[in-house]
DNA sequence: CCCTAAAGTGACACTTGTGTTACTTTGTTT
DNA sequence: AAACAAAGTAACACAAGTGTCACTTTAGGG
């Protein structure tokens, strides 16, 4: 390394989460992030074409790192065990649908790394159902989930689901819980 | 009225709404509109003072439509055709939390129709909470609903329930049947 | 010690969006 | 048919974002 760099590659992800949960897409600029990290927008098209290639580069190292959390779900034997294990995993990454969302914004560019790392990034999203797929049909086949309700539909639910917004800030404990409570067993009373 | 209108407030504000569901906040620009609309930026100029005002404007509107459908709630008796109804109108209404979600990203305008607007819009948010607290108190009087849960969060549960997004087409009956299954009972087997 | 090369900067040219205003168009009124 | 007023347009000045490039800074190797 010639110079020291005034900023890491997770400090500029970390940034660039922040300001694009905040700003959302189109309200994301290079400007905005290059006045939070205190460096030129200079420093950052040195890395990075533009707007595209930056937001694609980092959704797909967000999306990995979720992969990785979920694959933990092979390490643990019982559904119920599974499941729990489930639903904390996708409330740690609470924020991860509304970036895939977000990640399905950018539009098809002229950009050749962005557009490979737009497919890449479709393929992930399979790659996590597929990954899911196992625990759903395992919970099917156990009897123990409804089998009437298309798999990709339960994990739609479950990801919806944790990502309520908490209007009246019920407290985290309860709120999780309470959660938990209406993924398992509906509103209804039992 | 001196010369014919090119485009009336429903059309604009059909516009609006796709256009804000399209782009996002941010990315929704007079430009946009106009376009859409095939009149010149000026001519909306005419009516709204910039985007803050148009949008809370619009936001009103949509939130006023939204509240008098779930209103139609107190014409209902019994419980489970209470929820029925309820839930038919949060599919038919699917995008209206989207669009409030944009609205919080207004940003406190120097506009003071805008400031004015944005008052009434939490009013409206809260009362329709308050207008479905009835529902809720009566279901878990008569033992339907599980009482342990937040009255607040089983409405929140309802309503980001119907917005899962449909990644894998299945089909619209079977798709709504399912969460409605889901939103009863839970994911589990019963 | 000086040269190299990566890291970073600042300014420039360009594009897109904003808000305003003088002007034109077009129904209605008298 | 003249005049009026609301509707709409086109152009201007400005602000903000984009992408680029010549230039400066700085750590390390010869």
């Amino acid at each position: 390394m010639a110079r020291e760099r005034k900023f890491s590659t997770d400090e500029l992800f970390q940034a660039t989460k922040l300001l694009l949960l905040k700003h959302g897409y189109e309200g994301f600029t290079f400007s905005l992030l290059a006045d939070y990290l205190h460096v030129s927008r200079g420093a950052i098209y040195k890395y990075y074409e533009n707007k595209e290639e930056l937001i694609s580069e980092f959704m797909l190292y967000e999306m990995n790192e979720f992969l990785l959390d979920i694959k933990g779900i092979e390490q643990i034997d019982g559904f119920q065990d599974q499941l729990d294990f489930l639903i904390r995993i996708m409330f740690k990454n609470e924020k991860i649908q509304q970036l895939i969302e977000m990640g399905k914004e950018i539009p098809k560019s002229t950009n050749e790394k962005a557009r490979v790392n737009k497919e890449k990034l479709d393929m992930l999203h399979l790659q996590m159902y597929h990954n899911l797929q196992g625990f759903v049909l395992k919970g099917k086949e156990e009897k123990k989930l409804n089998a009437s309700i298309p798999d990709g539909l339960i994990l739609g639910y479950i990801f919806q689901s944790v990502a309520i917004p908490n209007h009246f800030d019920i407290p985290q404990t309860e709120w999780v819980d309470s959660i938990k409570e209406m993924i398992c067993h509906g509103i209804l009373k039992r």
